[in-house]
DNA sequence: CGCACCTTTGAAAGCTTTCAATACGGGTGG
DNA sequence: CCACCCGTATTGAAAGCTTTCAAAGGTGCG
């Protein structure tokens, strides 16, 4: 049985029943494909159905009136496009396809009488979002006051450890459908200093690329040079601790007795 | 019966019904008070019962190794201060009372049980995390891409949108219990930076300052400025609308009939 | 072969930051 | 009551990081 890209993302950090996964498998949606630099989503753009990227990568974006860009998120096969497709009724930013992509959308009252029955997607689903809401606040961080490089290499590995979540791709080896222009609209920079801070951080031996291939050679360093650590994945959630799951009602106040953060 | 600044934000923009409302006000919650200036929550902190801020400012917050902060969010009554404190394990930042302030903190589990039975109110919980998100997203636009006039108009003209939907201020009146240090933190700049931006804005007539209490005088302007608009906020949700409250499944695609989105 | 898009580099311009120094206002202790 | 301290607000000037403007090189594709 093959589960989709968002399943294996829930299964890997945040414990849903297998029997919930089968039943989302199950669950009628509809498959879209989109070309590479294809809107899968606009603006304005009323949100009827659940979005989930199976394949491909995408952003969000937005623009301003003086036609810049800004990315706000980049988007990963596995990820909730429309978390808010429950209860927000149009769209305030655009999605765009970055490679050749693929989607499967689900009607949101269908996929809404799912989750009330299987508490464990439900709650899957929410971890999802936090998930998102954790990286959208790291940007946050990441453009509000770190310097080029530092943003550039934060991005690099958030992405990579990303990418980690859903494949196993050669160690420290980033496959980056994303050309200097976009990491530059993520970052908040230009195009002209992103390239520059890119050959910077190759000539200290940090990264090294050739065409859509980028290694982070000395992912400590990089580590090191914007002070990057990982919590705000939320990987480390199993079920059983969460109040979602077990009927128990947990405990008033647990210890912070967390085992393996990672930080690199 | 008084509801608390939640069910105000809530019945204000997304429909949830009396019944439920009442219910929520009747689950047991400890009331917590804090001063000014003092942690709520803090990066690392184990997120065991979930949060609503009641009374009093406060600001989500991070800061780099070189000791400088980013504010990530600011926090206004009726805000939900964690989410995803059903899900995830602990903070991943800090949650900082600017004013002296109030919270409820709810058991999550004794929570989780009563939204399993009262499915609006389990829809106004994710409404006000998808209009979290939306702030989220706008402020990364807002700092990536926007100058320091732009984003400190922007920034103005949200908090005012905001504070009106949970209260009447004066007319263009914004009570900011912000230092100019604590604004230029949310909006990436730096303290006298923010200070020569905020007396410009000043000096052009769009706004007037005295300690504080900001008159925002010529909002149009403001918002010209800036490009400003709400649909980031989420406020066209009735609940007739979304999956989540109506039974009968929902149009395939509806259309994009909306009616009044503000965008002054 | 020519067009289109992406990458690279140099140089000047510009917005922001940093450094310094001066006020201002409230609260405290003498 | 007043000196004093501290956090906040202001302002000037220099330094610095990024952007913009320009131009050249590469590569893929019709």
């Amino acid at each position: 049985m093959t589960f989709h890209a968002f399943a294996r993302r829930l299964r890997k950090h945040y414990e849903v029943s297998q029997a919930d996964l089968s039943a989302l498998e199950s669950l009628p949606c509809e498959t879209r494909s989109f070309l590479a630099k294809e809107w899968i989503l606009q603006r304005e753009d009323p949100k009827t159905r659940l979005l989930i990227l199976t394949t491909g990568w995408a952003v969000r974006s937005r623009y301003t009136t003086e036609g810049q860009r800004q990315i706000i998120q980049i988007l990963l096969p596995g990820d909730v496009l429309t978390p808010d497709a429950f209860v927000v009724r149009q769209s305030d930013h655009d999605i765009l396809a970055l490679t050749r992509a693929t989607i499967r959308t689900y009607d949101r009252a269908e996929m809404h009488r799912l989750l009330l029955d299987l508490p464990s997607l439900a709650a899957g689903l929410w971890w999802s979002a936090a998930q998102e809401e954790g990286m959208l606040r790291e940007h946050i961080v990441r453009i509000g006051r770190r310097s080029a490089r530092a943003r550039l290499a934060h991005l690099l590995l958030e992405l990579y450890r990303r990418v980690c979540l859903i494949s196993t791709p050669e160690e420290n080896c980033l496959d980056l459908p994303m050309s200097q222009a976009e990491l530059a609209d993520a970052l908040g920079l230009s195009a002209v200093h992103l390239n520059r801070t890119l050959r910077e951080l190759q000539r200290a031996g940090m990264v090294e690329y050739s065409g859509d291939t980028l290694c982070l050679t000395d992912r400590s360093a990089l580590a090191q040079l914007c002070d990057y650590d990982d919590l705000h994945l939320q990987l480390d959630n199993s079920a059983d601790e969460s109040a979602f799951c077990g009927t128990s009602g947990g405990p008033a106040e647990m210890q912070s007795n967390t085992s393996d953060r990672q930080s690199s």
